[in-house]
DNA sequence: GTCTATATTGTGATAGAC
DNA sequence: GTCTATCACAATATAGAC
C-alpha cells in the first residue's frame, strides 16, 4: 500500500512536469492525472482546483530557486573567488533545473495574482534584509579591486549571462550552436569560465 | 467606411497584444475580438482559426525581430565601435518591443510545430549565410584587439546581458531595482554603457 | 481514498440572416 | 463584410458508489 505522503509526491511531480513544460493554460488536468497514474477526480480530491495545484507548484519552485540562490550568496569569500564560485554553482543549479527559469519568468511576465502573491510571501520571508551581494560588491569597489559602477548593473549582467543560455536553449542551438558534435556539458563548463573572465576583467581597474 | 486593409491591421494589432501578453493558450478569441471592436465570427472570417491567427502573429514578430537584428549586424564598423553600436541599438530595439523576447522564447521553449516551422522558414530565407558577426569577432581576435575565445561565448554574453532586463523586468524591479525614484529610461541608458564596458574590457588583452 | 459517471462551464468554430 | 445565435467539444469540477 502506498502512503499518502508518497502519493502526494507522485502527483506533485507529475503536475510539476506538466505545468513547467506547458504553463498554466497549456497544461491539462487529464495529462497530469495520466502522468501520475490516477484519474482526474482524485486530483481534485487532493488539490481542490487546477489553480490551487498550480499555485502550489509555482510556490514550491519559486521558493526552491530563491533559497538556492540566497544560499549561494551566503559566503564570506573574497570578491574574486565569490564571483567565480557563484557563477559556477549557479550554472550547476541551472543545469539541474533548466526549465525552471522559463517557467518562473513566463508566469511573472503575465503579472497574474498567483505569481505576485507567492513572490510577496517569499520576499517577506527570505529577503527582508539587505542583500549581502550588494555589500560584497561595494566592499570590493571601495578597496579598488573593481571599478565603481551601479552594483545592479553587475548583478544583472551576471544573472543574464548565466540564465540566457537556459532560457533560450532551443533557439540558441538552432541558430548559433549548430555543430553536430556540440557537447552541451563541455560548452557549459567553458561558459562558466567565459562568464567569469569577461565580467571579472570587465569590471577590474585598467 | 473602413478599408479592409485597415480592419485587418486593427485585428492584427489586437491579436498581437493579446497573444504577446498571454500566449497561445492563455489568449482567448473573445478578448481579441473585443479589443478589435468586432465579434468572434468576424475574427474567424478573416483568419480561419485561432492557430492560423497565432501563427500569423508569431511569424510576423519573429521575422521582424530577426531582420532587425540582422540589420544591426550588417555594418563595417571596426570591432569596438561595432560592439558599442550593436548594444545601444539592440537595447533601443528592445525598449520599443519589450514584450517580444519573452513571447518568442515562451513559444520556442514549448517546442511546438508553429514555432519550428516559422523558424525554419526565416532561417532559410534570412540566414543562409555565415553570420558576419562571427567574422567581425574572429577578425578582431586575429588582430589581437581582443583575446581568443569561442565567439559564441561572447555573443551569448552580449545577448543575455541585453535581453535579461526585458525578459525579467517584473521580477527585477520587484527584488532588485526597488527604489521609488527609479528612472527606467535613465537606467537603460546606463545599461548600454555598462554592458559595453564590461564586455569590451572583459575580452580585451590584459 | 479511489473510482465511474455526469454535471457545468468555457471556448473555438459555424450557420444563416442582413 | 458584419452580425446574432448556436453548435460542438474540450476541460474543469462534482456526485455518489465502493
Amino acid at each position: 500500500m502506498v502512503k499518502v505522503q508518497d502519493k502526494e509526491e507522485i502527483i506533485l511531480k507529475a503536475a510539476m512536469d506538466v505545468f513547467v513544460e506547458k504553463g498554466l493554460y497549456g497544461a491539462k488536468m487529464q495529462e497530469i492525472a495520466d502522468k501520475a497514474g490516477i484519474n482526474k477526480a482524485l486530483l481534485h480530491y487532493y488539490y481542490r482546483s487546477k489553480n490551487k495545484l498550480y499555485e502550489h507548484i509555482f510556490r514550491f519552485i519559486f521558493t526552491k530557486i530563491t533559497t538556492d540562490i540566497i544560499e549561494l550568496m551566503n559566503t564570506d569569500l573574497p570578491f574574486k573567488e565569490f564571483l567565480r564560485y557563484f557563477i559556477s554553482k549557479y550554472i550547476d543549479l541551472l543545469i539541474n533545473n533548466h526549465k525552471f527559469p522559463m517557467f518562473i519568468m513566463r508566469e511573472i511576465s503575465h503579472g497574474g495574482k498567483i505569481a505576485s502573491n507567492v513572490i510577496n510571501d517569499v520576499i517577506m520571508n527570505e529577503m527582508n534584509c539587505r542583500y549581502p551581494v550588494i555589500d560584497i560588491i561595494e566592499d570590493a569597489m571601495e578597496k579598488g579591486e573593481i571599478i565603481k559602477m551601479d552594483p545592479n548593473q553587475i548583478i544583472i549582467t551576471v544573472l543574464g549571462s548565466c540564465l540566457f543560455y537556459f532560457m533560450g536553449e532551443n533557439i540558441i542551438r538552432t541558430v548559433l550552436l549548430t555543430e553536430k558534435s556540440f557537447d552541451r556539458n563541455e560548452f557549459l563548463e567553458q561558459r562558466k569560465d567565459a562568464i567569469f573572465k569577461i565580467i571579472y576583467y570587465g569590471i577590474s581597474p585598467r
